[in-house]
DNA sequence: CGGATTCTACGGTTTTAACCGTAGATGTCA
DNA sequence: TGACATCTACGGTTAAAACCGTAGAATCCG
């Protein structure tokens, strides 16, 4: 069997749904002009980028004018999520906690962050209790 | 540009990875067995597994009676830390805090999770508190 | 009008991931 | 000894990721 299907955005196919996250429905020259921010890709790997995910559904595009103008086809929170998801069942086997113990240990995470962080907890612990 | 290559190690060699972590030095055949629980592969397939991952230094091996003994030439943990790392950098902009908003979001994550989780955190703040 | 620009469509390239089979050497054991 | 098992070395396959170029149609502008 050859490499097994992503069934999540590749790398590349992230950046481009993160540009149309923020930008909105876009051209493929909108999408280039961002991504060559970064690093110069050529208009037609840009296309075909583009087009890779119209087959896979991760986006939709309709004409306009004489171009196409794509949009997302996918939340942004739902695909992160599922990103987040993968990693801890792959590499984490499940475990939440251990995806965490790494981040602070290796991430370095500001003061503020922290701080911020337990507050999303507990946030998530007050929620928990509501339900019990 | 090709697909650029990896510099963590890829799932599937993470998967060997976790079985020389927690077995120790393994021949191809124990890794197999071990790999085989989840799902079939040829030998051979894992034989050329592990020499990929020997030439990238992933594992190293010495020969042991006709056969070979591999062993894992990275760390557990420094390893997951890259790939934590990774993620949090490519996906999430370096925001820890975002990566833990949707793990909590999208994994659901037990009661006594969150508890060890807060835990883990606040450990850390006390541990920040100390170096300022 | 006519040259430059700007799209799309189509196909091609390279590298890697993840497989697997065969051949040949070596070892086991009845 | 001879059948069988088991290892390595070597090379090959398939599919996907990430690129890019060319051709031709449409559009714009001086």
């Amino acid at each position: 069997m050859p490499r097994p299907k992503y069934e999540h955005p590749t790398p590349g196919e992230l950046e481009v749904l993160k540009i149309l996250w923020d930008r909105g429905p876009s051209t493929v020259r909108d999408v280039m002009d961002v991504l060559n921010r970064t690093r110069r890709r050529a208009y037609t790997s840009v296309m075909s980028l583009l087009g890779v995910m119209t087959d896979k559904k991760l986006v939709r595009r309709e004409p306009q004018g004489r171009a196409f103008l794509y949009r997302a086809a996918v939340g942004r929170d739902k695909a992160l999520g599922q990103v987040v998801q993968d990693l801890v069942g792959r590499v984490f086997e499940g475990s939440a906690r251990d995806l965490v113990a790494h981040l602070l240990d290796e991430a370095d995470v500001s003061e503020d962050d922290l701080k911020e962080i337990r507050a999303l907890v507990e946030q998530y612990e007050q929620k928990q209790g509501d339900r019990s």
